[in-house]
DNA sequence: ATACAAATTGACTAATTAGTCATATCGTAT
DNA sequence: ATACGATATGACTAATTAGTCAATTTGTAT
C-alpha cells in the first residue's frame, strides 16, 4: 500500500469517526490529507471503494495482531487470553475505526460492504467459539453459541469502557477477569438447556446466508446466459476461459474484485455481452 | 402529538433503518408519509428537530413499557424478568428503531443528540445496577457496575439475534436464562476484586462530561486566534464586544445557538475572519 | 352563500455533493 | 539541458440537498 493511500485512509477514519460516514465528505477528506481532489481519485475509484478499502485495512490488520499468537505452544486458554489482549489493545490502538464502526454499523450501502461485514461478524464468532471448545471441552459444546454472544457482549460492554478511558484499566487484568467470568458461566450451564441451538443457528444462518449470496445465485443465472450467447459466436475460446475463470472466481467463498475485473473487461468489445457484464459490474460495485 | 407528526415520525424511522439518517433526504420521507414537503415544516422546525422528537418519542415509548411494572407489588426478581422481558418485546416491536439506533448510534450530529444519547445510556445503567442490587443485594454491591455492563452486553447479544429471528426464541424463556445466567456470575465473584470501581467510574463520568465539552477547548484556541487577528485591525471596536460576547456565552454550562449565531454573523464581512467563524459554526451545527 | 383563517402545496433558491478533466508540475533517464 | 511519463491540481459539471414562500385549498363560523 503506498503511503499516500495510507494518508487518505487515516484521515477519512478520523473523520468518519467523529462526523459519520454519509456526513463526510470528498472535500473534507482530501483537505484532511493534504492532497487534491483529483489526486484522490488516482487511489480510490470511489467514496464507496475507500470504505471498503477501509474496512479491509483495519479488518486485515487485526486479525494478523491476533493471529501472532496462533503458533506459539501454549496452552488453550493461556493463548486465548493473548488473543483477547491483542484484540482489546490493537482495538483501543485504532480507536478511531472501532468508533466509527459502532457509530454506523455496517453502513450497508452496498453489497459488498454488507456481505463483508456479515462474514467478518461470522468469522468472530467462529473464533470465540473455537477458542472456547478449546478451552472447555465437550461439556462447552452444546452451548458453544450462546457463549460465544455472551462474551462477545462483555467484550463489546468493556471495550466501550476502554474506548472512554485506556488509562484507567489494564487490559491482562480484564482478560484474566472476563475468562473467570466465563468459567462462573460454564460452571452454572450444567443441566442447562442452551438458547442459541445449533439447530436454530444452522436454520438462522442458512436463511441469512441465503439473503447475502442473493447475488451470487444472480450472477450464476447471468454466467449461463452468457455462455449461451457466447457458444452462438465465433472464435469464442478466449471468452469461454474468462467466463470460467470467472465463475469459479465467484463460487469462491471471498472472491477477489481484481479478478472479477479483469474477466469482466475481457468482455468488453463484444457488445452482445455488454448488458452482462455491466449487471455483474454492478453487483460487484466494480466501475464499468 | 398530532396524527401526522406520528405518521411521519414512523416513515423517517423506517427510511433511517435502512438508510441510515444522513442518507435520507426529507424529500423520501414526505413522499413515504403522503405530504408536502411545506408541511414537514409545518411540523418540524428541520431534519435535526426530527431526529431528537424521534428519539424523544421511542425513548418515552420505551420508558413507559417498563415502568408499568414499576407499581405491581413483586419480588424484585419477578419484576426485573417483566421489565426485562418488556424490553425485549418493545425493542422488537420497534425494529426499525432499534436497527436505526444501531446503524449510526444515534448520529451524535450535534450537541443535543450527543447529550440526550449519553444521558440515556448512564439512565439505563442506573436501571440494571437499581433492579440487580435489589435482586441481590449488598453481595452484589461493590460489582454493580461490572454487573450492569455485563448484563448490558448479555442483552445486546441476543437482542441482535432476535432482530434476525424473532419467532425462533421464547422471550420470557431468554429472560429467565439470562437471569441465570448473573446468578452464575453472582456466585463467582465471591472473593473477586471489581474491574469497574465506583471511584474509577465516578472519575470517568467526571470526565465523559469534560469530553462532551471538549469542543469548548477547541472554540476557546479558536477565540484567542480571533483576538490576535482583530487585535491587529483597524475599527476592531465592534468585533472585539461581539467576540467577548461570544466568548461568555460559550463557557455557559448550556450555551444558547441563537446567540452563538448572531455573533458569528457580525463578522461575515471580514475574510480573515472566515475560517474560524466556519470552525465555530461547524462544532455548533450552525449554518454557516 | 360569504368571509376569513388555518392548513397545505410544490416550484424555487442557495448550498453542497461526488466525480471529471484539461492543465501543470515533478522526477528521472539520457 | 531536454524530454517524457507519472503524479498532482482545482475549476468545473450535473445532481441532490435542506429549507422558503407566494399561491392555493380546506374548514368553519355566521
Amino acid at each position: 500500500m503506498k503511503e499516500k493511500e495510507k494518508a487518505i485512509i487515516e484521515a477519512a477514519i478520523k473523520l468518519y469517526a467523529t462526523k459519520g460516514f454519509a456526513a463526510t465528505s470528498i472535500q473534507e477528506i482530501v483537505s484532511e490529507s493534504g492532497i487534491s481532489k483529483g489526486a484522490f481519485y488516482l487511489y480510490f475509484k470511489s467514496k464507496d471503494a475507500l470504505l471498503i478499502a477501509i474496512l479491509e485495512y483495519y479488518f486485515d490488520h487485526i486479525q494478523k495482531n491476533i493471529e501472532i499468537h496462533d503458533h506459539e505452544n501454549l496452552p488453550p486458554r493461556e493463548k486465548f487470553a493473548k488473543q483477547l489482549t491483542a484484540l482489546f489493545s490493537t482495538m483501543i490502538e485504532h480507536k478511531e475505526f472501532i468508533i466509527m464502526q459502532s457509530r454506523e454499523q455496517a453502513i450497508p450501502l452496498n453489497e459488498e460492504v454488507k456481505t463483508l461485514m456479515f462474514r467478518k461478524h461470522y468469522e468472530a464468532q467462529k473464533f470465540y467459539q473455537n477458542s472456547l471448545r478449546a478451552i472447555y471441552g465437550e461439556i462447552a459444546e452444546p452451548h458453544l453459541w450462546d457463549l460465544a454472544f455472551m462474551l462477545e457482549g462483555f467484550f463489546n460492554s468493556y471495550i466501550r469502557l476502554l474506548l472512554f478511558n485506556e488509562e484507567g484499566f489494564r487490559i491482562s487484568e480484564l482478560v484474566e477477569y472476563i475468562l473467570r467470568r466465563m468459567d462462573s458461566l460454564i460452571d452454572g450451564l450444567k443441566g442447562e438447556e442452551p438458547i442459541a441451538t445449533e439447530e436454530k443457528m444452522e436454520d438462522l444462518f442458512k436463511k441469512t446466508k441465503a439473503f447475502f449470496l442473493a447475488n451470487n445465485h444472480d450472477i450464476k443465472l447471468v454466467i449461463e446466459k452468457m455462455k449461451k450467447v457466447i457458444s452462438g459466436m465465433e472464435n469464442s475460446e478466449d471468452f469461454n476461459i474468462s467466463l470460467e475463470v470467472l465463475q469459479s472466481e465467484i463460487e469462491k467463498e471471498t472472491p477477489r474484485l481484481p479478478v472479477i475485473q479483469g474477466m469482466l473487461s475481457n468482455f468488453r468489445n463484444e457488445p452482445k455481452l455488454d448488458t452482462y457484464r455491466e449487471e455483474i459490474a454492478k453487483i460487484y460495485n466494480i466501475k464499468r
